[in-house]
RNA sequence: GGAGGGGUGGCAGAGCGGUCGAAUGCGGCGGUCUCGAAAACCGUUUCGGGCUUUUGGGUCCGACGAGGGUUCAAAUCCCUCCCCCUCCGCCA
């Protein structure tokens, strides 16, 4: 959520900012809907300050009290429809983008600022679910299409791959969580996901509960509505996340590659406003020094501005090399979200001012299960040395 | 799942129709004392919103888990929901 205050103080900034996610309209139309509640909240403030009594009131005073209620009554209902539109509104703008973001919509308009590592020539590279032990036909017999068993070498690859990212963050002071992934509407619409990733969200309606599509969620939530006393705070979530992958069909079809289901080891960091841009900076050198003590090959992209989300001001793309696909594909992301979830989810903290003041979140990406397929398809089975204290097997087959 | 108890300021904990945004203690902050510190003593200390402001502030409104209701008046009474605790049952 935007800071309300500020864009009404300088609106032009915020619609110049905001037209780059294509939202200058909506932010139009709040600042109309805002004009209105302000207007109301005075005339009800107004006529509760005259309904106040002290003590048992005399029979004038009741008379003259039922008359204002009635006023009251009715200027009330206006508040609540007023305010009621101006939240909603509010809730649905976006983070307005960093100044550093590339303009467009679209993957393609990001940014290269990188490449590391080299790309390997292989004559005919094999896809991952032809080196390793994937079972995508049992698993959608099981449970549909975008699901897959991972097995033997693979299972163990994967869980060297999470333990050693977990290792790699924790020795950067970020502390290891094991989150709930069913979480609550609220925590979903604290983090943005809702309502404007709603479909790739699923629901159990029965519970009115959610599955995580990411740890973000909870590591989020961890601190909702809380005042911090100490800043930064750093967190490492491991979890499977859920996600619909509604809007891709027919993408990304083949194997493990985009599945619902998946592990994820995440980052998560609470920080003062100050310090985020640079909280950013090494949430990705995090990143790339896990992608290159795993020797997979990737390129940094700074995300164009349409192309963000809701809640980022900011994001780079780690992506890594896929030799079947030959080309780079997203291995991880890390964001900014500067105040955005923070004041949705009521974070704080004590500054040098007077009263609290909402701090800055940011999260990133430290492997995921699609690492373990760049490993499978660059090294062709090999395993990176560094893993094999984690439990991996020096080669992985089927 | 069954039976009971409870949710109040940073924490603990009173209040159970009006004088309560809220006693008291702890913690925090400022001061006195001291070479300095501790102790003691004095003062101060919730959050949000609108308007206003010569940026110190001023002023009005809202908030005692959430939402509704009763009443001239609700932290206090009633209803629904959420959460926590205890006992029993079940269970990895």
């Amino acid at each position: 959520m935007i800071d309300a205050r500020a864009a009404r103080n300088d609106p032009d900034e915020f619609r110049r900012r905001l037209a780059r996610k294509g939202a200058a309209e909506q932010f139009d139309a709040w600042l109309a809907a805002d004009e209105r509640w302000r207007a109301v909240v005075p005339r009800v403030d107004e006529l509760r300050a005259k309904t106040k009594v002290k003590g048992k009131p005399t029979p004038e005073q009741l008379e003259e009290l039922t008359k204002v209620k009635g006023e009251l009554k009715q200027a009330e209902l206006e508040l609540v429809e007023a305010d009621a539109a101006r939240e909603l509104l509010l809730s649905q703008l976006p983070n307005p983008p960093d100044n550093s973001v590339p303009d467009g919509y679209a993957e393609e308009d990001a940014e290269e600022i990188r490449t590391w590592g080299e790309v390997p020539q292989l004559d005919d590279p094999k896809e991952h679910t032809d080196i390793g032990r994937f079972d995508m036909e049992r698993a959608a017999r099981l449970s549909g299409s975008r699901f897959g068993y991972m097995i033997g070498d693979t299972a163990l690859l994967a869980l060297a791959v999470y333990r050693f990212a977990l290792d790699a963050v924790a020795a950067e002071g970020f502390l290891p969580v094991l989150p709930p992934v069913l979480v609550r509407e609220e925590a979903m619409y604290g983090t943005g996901f809702f309502p404007t990733d709603r479909s790739n969200i699923y629901a159990l309606l029965e519970d009115d509960l959610y599955l995580t599509g990411t740890s973000e969620v909870a590591l989020a939530g961890l601190h909702m509505d809380e005042i911090l006393e100490e800043l930064p705070l750093r967190y490492a979530g491991f979890s499977t996340n859920f996600r619909r992958e509604a809007g891709a069909a027919g993408k990304d079809t083949r194997g493990m590659f985009r599945v619902h289901q998946f592990n994820k080891v995440e980052m998560f960091v609470f920080c003062e406003p100050s310090a985020s841009g640079e909280e950013h900076e090494h949430l990705l050198s995090i990143e790339e020094r896990i992608l290159q003590g795993l020797q997979i090959p990737y390129r940094v992209v700074n995300v164009a501005a349409g192309d963000l989300g809701a809640p980022a001001a900011k994001k780079y793309d780690c992506e890594g090399w896929f030799p079947a696909q030959q080309r780079y594909r997203e291995l991880t992301s890390t964001s900014n979200t500067t105040d955005f979830q923070a004041r949705r989810l009521g974070i704080r903290h004590r500054g040098s001012g007077k009263s609290p003041e909402t701090i800055h979140t940011l999260n990133g990406t430290a492997v995921t299960d699609r690492t373990v397929l760049a490993i499978l398809e660059n090294f062709q089975g090999d395993v990176p040395d560094v893993l094999r204290q984690y439990g991996a097997p020096a080669t992985v087959s089927r």
